[in-house]
RNA sequence: GGCGCUAUCGUCUAGGGGUUAGGACGGAAGAUUCUCAAUCUUCAAACCCGGGUUCGAUUCCCGGUAGCGCUACCA
């Protein structure tokens, strides 16, 4: 039975690349039929927190993908300990007795290779248990071999064969001198013990796997297949974090700003992984159907976001807003609505279902997020337009007076003409022909008329959305500005 | 510093001992259209560097360089 788990630490919010692992690892399971597990890696009491906790929740939730089993990290201490108990007892571990090095961590410093603090390893088993009852506070560290020549290997299901001398691999903790389990040995004991069968991570993990093979083999379980991969990363090649790149790296963002978690689910694949066939706009059951190890890749990959966002849209991938754009398209007009009518109620607009439906058709191809409905549709929510330019309301080749005589002379037309696309195609048609213009000079004063400016869905359909009420009302507002600019 | 991983258009990627090195996003130009968008067509744009192996390397090997990761009683 393929078993495969998410774990993420509930340090931060919901982060982009950990939202990748954890869609990676759920297509492998759907793909294959197999288990996902969600598993809160929560042993660092100091660093959890409640916020992160339901940040992550949210997150996921938001992606709707769910999981089929959840276990918390912090509620399996004792099996955690028997563990390292069992390692203890064979010997392959140690009580290290030396004080915790507080701030010795830091980057700086003489940066020598440290693998073991002296005349720890060494202490025999009658001291070391006589310290220790003596309630001498000690980490557990792991027995790696010395001078051994053996070399630690494993086979990544994406790197490949992996090799490293155990004489490079320091004496890494197991539990830490409280007795909480370090991360090593609590994510190792509990893959053991859920029977995780794959682990698919980030690769800043494939050193570290060395040690948890140890561990593995030391409790006397088979070690899972492992899949790493490639990180995310800025485009100046640094890894993604909160502190330097602000709220791109954040889930939430891409949900606030309006982005259909398919849309961004189908974006984080493509990120280090390829179906190999050219397809990249693709459903949920193709990515399933399609999803293997053997696609992913080696190289980090760039989340390729400007690093100073100006507008909302370049805050965010190029590609992530034109997958949202056809994931938008896609939808039926019934289902875009209804994720677009609480946005607008949300911006403080009082639409009803029927209006949003018949809106929707008209905006669908003109928004890449869903919150662009709120720029794209404006004109049709409020009652009053804001305040525009008159100027626009002058055709091209044409002025002031053309501009008057256009929407008068749509005005008297307009109070008559059923409120339906072609008769109002028929009737504006034949009236620009009778003044001797191009549709297009009839088009424009009444557009900006109606919409407030210049860019806007196809003038007949807003028409027909608008209603003969408002759409006369603001032709007045026009005409009236007209010829105040005339004065 | 030590150890490990990586390197194809600006970005995501396909490919692979002999190819016009393919696709997509983005960019440019054009078509269409009542504007915008969508759509369609076209164009520009890449194999990190140096050795080796070979008849032939972007592809295989070695070295360099660069980037990233790990090097905590963080995860």
């Amino acid at each position: 039975m393929l078993r495969v788990r998410f774990a993420p630490s509930p340090t931060g919010f919901l982060h982009v690349g950990s939202a990748r692992t954890f869609i990676f690892n759920w297509l492998y399971a759907r793909h294959n039929r197999g288990t996902m597990v969600l598993r809160l890696d929560d042993t660092d009491v100091e660093r959890n927190t409640e916020a992160s906790m339901n940040s992550i929740f949210e997150g996921l939730r938001w992606l709707g993908l769910g999981w089929d089993e959840e276990y918390k990290q912090s509620e399996r201490p004792a099996l955690h300990r028997q563990i390292a108990h069992a390692i203890f007892q064979k010997g392959l571990a140690y009580r290290d007795f030396t004080p915790a090095h507080a701030g010795d961590s830091e980057k700086s410093g003489a940066n020598q290779t440290w693998l073991f603090n002296p005349g720890m390893r060494e202490l025999s088993r009658v001291e070391s248990d006589r310290r220790a009852s003596a309630g001498e506070p000690f980490a557990l560290r792991f027995r790696v071999p010395r001078g051994t020549g053996d070399e630690i290997r494993f086979t990544d299901a994406v790197y490949g064969a992996q090799a490293k001398s155990a004489d490079d691999i320091e004496d890494f903790a197991l539990l830490r001198s409280d007795g909480m389990p370090t991360y090593h040995l609590a994510s190792c004991a509990d893959d053991i013990d859920l029977r995780i069968s794959h682990i698919i991570r980030g690769q800043d993990h494939l050193s570290n796997t060395f040690k948890h093979v140890m561990i593995f083999e030391g409790a006397g379980a088979k070690p899972p297949q492992f899949a790493h991969l490639p990180l995310l990363v800025a485009p100046d090649g640094s890894k993604l974090s909160k502190r330097r790149h602000g709220p791109v790296v954040s889930v939430t963002t891409y949900r606030d700003a309006g982005f259909l978690p398919e849309a961004f689910i189908n974006f984080l694949c493509l990120l280090g992984w390829s179906p190999k066939d050219n397809r990249e706009n693709m459903t949920q059951q193709e990515l399933i159907d399609a999803f293997s190890l053997e696609g992913i890749n080696r190289a980090n990959a760039v989340v390729n976001f400007k690093e100073p966002a100006a507008t909302p849209e370049e805050t965010f991938d190029p590609k992530a807003l034109w997958l949202n754009a056809e994931h938008i398209r896609a939808l039926p007009v019934e289902d875009l609505s209804s994720c677009l009518l609480p946005i607008v109620h949300e911006a403080g607009f009082e639409i009803t279902v029927e209006k949003m439906l018949a809106i929707t058709p008209l905006i669908r191809e003109r928004i890449k997020l869903l919150r662009d409905v709120l720029t794209a549709a404006d004109f049709f929510f409020v009652g009053q337009l804001p305040p525009y330019d008159p100027a626009e309301l002058i055709p091209q080749k044409g002025d002031a007076a053309m501009a008057l005589k256009v929407l008068t002379g749509a005005r008297e037309i307009l109070a008559q003409t059923e409120f339906k696309h072609d008769p109002l195609d028929q009737a504006l048609r034949a009236a620009a022909q009778q003044m001797g213009i191009k549709a297009g000079q009839m088009f424009q004063p009444i557009r900006v008329a109606v919409c407030g400016r210049k860019n806007a869905p196809p003038l007949f359909e807003t028409l027909a959305v608008l209603g003969r009420d408002t759409t006369l009302e603001r032709i007045d507002e026009a005409i009236e500005k007209l010829q105040q600019l005339g004065n």
